[in-house]
RNA sequence: GCCUACAUAGCUCAGACGGUAGAGCACUUCCUUGGUAAGGAAGAGGUCACCGGUUCAAAUCCGGUUGUAGGCUCCA
């Protein structure tokens, strides 16, 4: 009998009689590995437990807590959804079900609505079924075999996707009990490895996403290895809930929003502090990097627009402002600074001496964004950024793109921004611009990138139709990434404005311009931010630094004088005059997130001191009241992060 | 924009069968003058999102509009 060697990730390696399958190797690595393997990883492919094994190979078996083999098990657990729908409605029509991070979904067509009623039903039939422990079977099937199997099942969808299927590739499908799917695979082995699922909600999906297409009903889920961590990812949606940006807005009295003007948000006097605080630190940055702020205008004539090219790209974006009387006067309002700024750039004649040029604008934009894409403050229609274009020679590209880098790394360490994905995007097929250019400022890109110590992915084809460019992705308490931060590069607005500058030899030259904003929307970055923190903002940003408790009324001029002191340092003092007993002042401070409260009853008042209460502290005594000024002075100026980030 | 669901007091939510609205918190006033997460009492507050229809009678049934939520597509 013939023997292979199967080398673990360990660089151990097992001898095993040829044909044995991962499991077998799962098996002589221990009973608990057994147990817990979903799916195999040979030889740098994913494939099933049960594949005989014919060949010397490494092998690493995958189990629920690897992220690929959690995605074996949500796939395999949308085929228990989708088998529990077919059992329950058999003229239900399957079309995709892939797996998510951490959850997975399934398009059916079906005519029943999917209330919660009947979600509790199909999730009872998936227990049944895994109690059922179906085997999990995999069959190889020619083009003509799998179109006729799916055809004679009346899954007209799962015909579709075979037709366009290429002839050479494998086409496989997975069984278990009477259901079968399409799958490439893999899965695990059999129904009953499925245990600790649930489904989460629902909604609608048109087939391949095209609303000319069939609606398709969307059932979303989550599946995990064990009870525990289905618990811990469900308690984690409960609490991330409780940080939603909507709520904690209203609750701090933030913002809000009124239906006559749906997704312009309204700015509450303590939302617009937080807001201004953001303003005033880009703006130290940028005396820092050497910016120049600028104020331009918020309405143009159309023609500025069908130079820029906005008019041809992004008109059912803009909101217009029509002229009855003469259609070559319509007006539009900015959706973006950019336009404007060429404008200032060619204002006089440039000098390579004056290069770069960084224009900073926090200017007021609006997008006519489509009513079903709105939510709360990361998705409006009328915000600001932190917006900036860069005006530079060629050759500064990469100087400039490098101290971009520096500025983003201060930006996100004062906020404490850890997970965070970059991504470089690159010429896409409908593109502006020669493509030598292009080639060589992906590299200038990739290069500064890679020269920076920064991890990223290339999206192919995914730049904007001017230039590449860079972004950064955070996620919010939902897990949904969000972009903040943008660099792009922009070959073809200096050529569409005939934007020019005079180099050392007298020649005109054709500068490039660079788009970036770090923050991006101040209203996107406001929300994602009160998610990050659920609302415990660090000193420096919050609305109400510090309040003054005073324990009786008898104390209220006292705690006045406090207010007054800290104020007369710019700190943002309040005192909470309610008749109110001390708990219940505290309790008050505590739920409205306020950092630091100063209690003064009769003691700190002869004394001249202040009883500090930092949230998240608790009680830290008492303190002379030009001590605090001056230690939270200093907090506020370094814009020290709150010590719970 | 499309699909599905939802809309009752500032907030969170009750209001089978159609008979014309209720709680807790917040708010106001009074009592209480208190030491590190809720002291007590009283009061005020709603054209039940909007428009129309059915009905003797609509928060409740039907249609439409608007907004919101979750998706699809798009994006800072």
């Amino acid at each position: 009998m013939t023997h292979i060697q199967m080398t673990l990730p360990d660089g151990s390696i097992k001898e095993l009689p040829a044909g044995s399958t991962p499991l077998e190797v799962a098996e002589s690595i221990g009973p608990r590995l057994a147990h817990d393997a979903v799916a195999a990883v040979v030889d740098g492919v994913t494939i099933d437990l049960n594949v005989p094994l014919e060949r010397d190979a490494t092998i690493s078996i995958l189990t629920p807590r690897d992220e690929r083999g959690h995605e074996v098990l949500l796939h395999s657990t949308a085929h228990l959804m989708a088998h529990a729908v077919k059992t329950l409605f058999p003229q239900a029509k399957l079309a995709i079900g892939p797996a998510l991070e951490e959850r997975f979904y399934y398009d059916i067509e079906l005519e029943e609505p999917v209330t919660p009623e009947l979600l509790e039903k199909i999730e009872a039939e998936m227990k049944r079924l895994s109690d059922a422990d179906y085997r999990v079977e995999r069959r190889v099937l020619s083009q003509p075999e799998a179109a006729q199997l799916f055809k004679g099942r009346g899954e007209d969808y799962k015909v579709e996707i075979i037709s366009e299927i290429s002839a050479g590739d494998t086409i496989s499908a997975y069984s278990q009990g009477d259901f079968i799917d399409l799958c490439r695979g893999p899965h695990v082995t059999s129904t009953g490895r499925i245990k600790y699922f649930k489904l989460l909600s629902t909604s609608s999906a048109y087939w391949r996403g095209d609303e000319r297409n069939n609606v398709l009903q969307r059932i979303y889920g989550t599946a995990w290895g064990s009870r525990k961590e289905l618990n811990t990812y469900l308690h984690r949606q409960e609490e991330a809930k409780k940080r939603d940006h909507r709520k904690l807005g209203r609750d701090l009295d933030l913002f809000s929003f009124h239906a006559i003007a749906p997704a312009h948000p309204f700015f509450h006097p303590k939302g617009t502090i937080i807001y201004n605080e953001l303003v005033e630190f880009m703006r130290s940055l940028y005396f820092k990097y050497g910016y120049d702020e600028v104020i331009t205008p918020q309405i143009f004539g159309v023609e500025l627009w069908k130079k820029s090219g906005h008019w041809e790209h992004y008109r059912e974006h803009m909101y217009i402002i029509a002229d009855d009387e003469d259609p070559e006067r319509w007006k539009g309002v900015k959706p973006m600074n950019c336009p404007g700024h060429t404008l200032i750039y060619s204002a006089k004649h440039r000098s390579y001496r004056e290069l770069p040029l960084r224009l900073a604008d926090f200017g007021r934009l609006h997008r006519f964004e489509k009513s079903g894409v709105l939510s709360g403050l990361t998705r409006v229609r009328s915000f600001s950024q932190d917006d900036a274009h860069i005006f530079c020679t060629p050759e500064q590209i990469g100087a400039e793109i490098q101290s971009l880098f520096a500025m983003v790394q201060e930006v996100y360490a004062v906020f404490g921004f850890e997970d965070v994905e970059v991504k470089l995007s690159t010429r896409p097929e409908k593109s502006m611009g020669d493509p030598e250019s292009w080639d060589k400022a992906e590299v200038i890109l990739s290069d500064t990138l890679t020269q920076s110590g920064i991890n990223f992915q290339v999206e192919a084809g995914e730049g904007a139709f001017y230039g590449p460019k860079i972004d950064y992705f955070i996620r919010d308490a939902l897990n949904r990434r969000w972009q903040l931060t943008t660099i792009q590069l922009d070959f073809s607005l200096p050529e569409r404005f005939g934007l020019t500058y005079i180099d050392d030899h007298s020649q005109e030259q054709r500068p490039v311009m660079i788009h970036r904003a770090l923050l991006g929307s101040l209203e996107r970055f406001i929300g994602v931010y009160l998610e990050h923190t659920a609302g415990d903002f660090p000193l420096w940003l919050a609305p109400v630094q510090a309040i003054v408790l005073p324990v009786s009324e008898k104390r209220l001029e006292y705690a006045g004088q406090v207010k007054k002191a800290l104020r007369s340092r710019r700190i943002r003092a309040e005192v909470d005059q309610r008749d109110e007993k001390i708990g219940a002042k505290i309790r008050q401070s505590e739920l409205g997130k306020i950092p630091v409260m100063l209690i003064v009853g009769e003691k700190e008042e002869q004394s001249n001191t202040v009883s500090v209460r930092r949230r998240h502290q608790g009680d830290l005594g008492a303190v002379a009241l030009t001590e605090l000024i001056e230690s939270l002075s200093e907090e506020i100026d370094n814009r020290t992060r709150s010590n719970t980030q």
